[in-house]
DNA sequence: CCATTTTAGTGGACAATGTCAACTAACTGC
DNA sequence: GCAGTTAGTTGACATTGTCCACTAAAATGG
């Protein structure tokens, strides 16, 4: 049987991330994208041009949430919606330029906090969490 | 520089927990804490008779919030509150006996969610994710 | 002592995020 | 065609998070 204080672990590293980034957001979040816009546009970065539904199933959230979220930034150019020509259904988004350029400052912050947050840690401790946690089931 | 999908991969796996238990919900929360009173009471078990902000720090959110969802779990009978004597602005927090057995089932669902999530991960790997992560700065 | 500052907890107001259900338009299979 | 399904949108609402002001009590420091 698992251990329930895994889950403790998670939820507080998870926090700690939350709070550390929200307390530098003012240096770096120019845009007002929050923490939510912010890990939806790692997220678009990692997958490229793809429809919203990807996006949605990756990030884990609902999709009217999505929506939502899609249209703030579309709002502040860091994204771009592009309708399917196969399905007309489906919705297209991608980074912009802009978007891009974010997402660069954003992957420089994020990466000194957890170099902050895992400073305990080893390079090789931390190689091995990578790939434990990339192999959880999607 | 750490590699921000660390960041994506935990909240992944912090978000299909929370999906995961969600659709459990129904057959265990009969008391209806919801997810952050099951967090409240998980570390309350684990820190047992404790000031208010002890559980406040290691929960890691603001302490108003704290003050509302100690009331609604004592409302539900599953922790109680001690007014300190040495220092009467401290209220200690603890559970109560339904709140330990609450807390019991509760382990044992989380056990088994986890267990599902970390299928492809075996045992050697948990406690070697478990020690790493213990490790993180508070 | 006594005034000042700090601390623990509470409460109000509001913002951000999450959830659920209904709806439109478009695709799929028969 | 027609029934069923799917992608995305929208509305309404619940939960959670944040900020600030406030009370009471304790610590501080002349």
């Amino acid at each position: 049987m698992a251990d329930v204080s895994l889950a403790i672990l998670l939820d507080r590293f998870v926090r700690r991330m939350h709070v550390a980034l929200r307390d530098k957001s003012p240096a770096f979040d120019t845009e007002g994208v929050g923490p939510t816009g912010g890990m939806i546009l790692l997220t678009m970065a990692e997958l490229g041009c793809v429809p919203m539904q990807d996006v949605t199933n990756r990030f884990g959230r609902d999709k009217s949430q999505m929506t939502r979220a899609i249209q703030s930034l579309e709002r502040k150019g860091l994204v771009a919606r592009v309708p399917s020509q196969a399905d007309r259904r489906v919705v297209f988004v991608r980074l912009t330029p802009p978007g891009e350029a974010f997402v660069d400052t954003l992957r420089a912050v994020i990466s000194q906090t957890i170099d902050e947050i895992l400073e305990p840690i080893s390079p090789e401790e931390r190689q091995y969490l990578k790939n434990v946690l990339s192999r959880v089931k999607i």
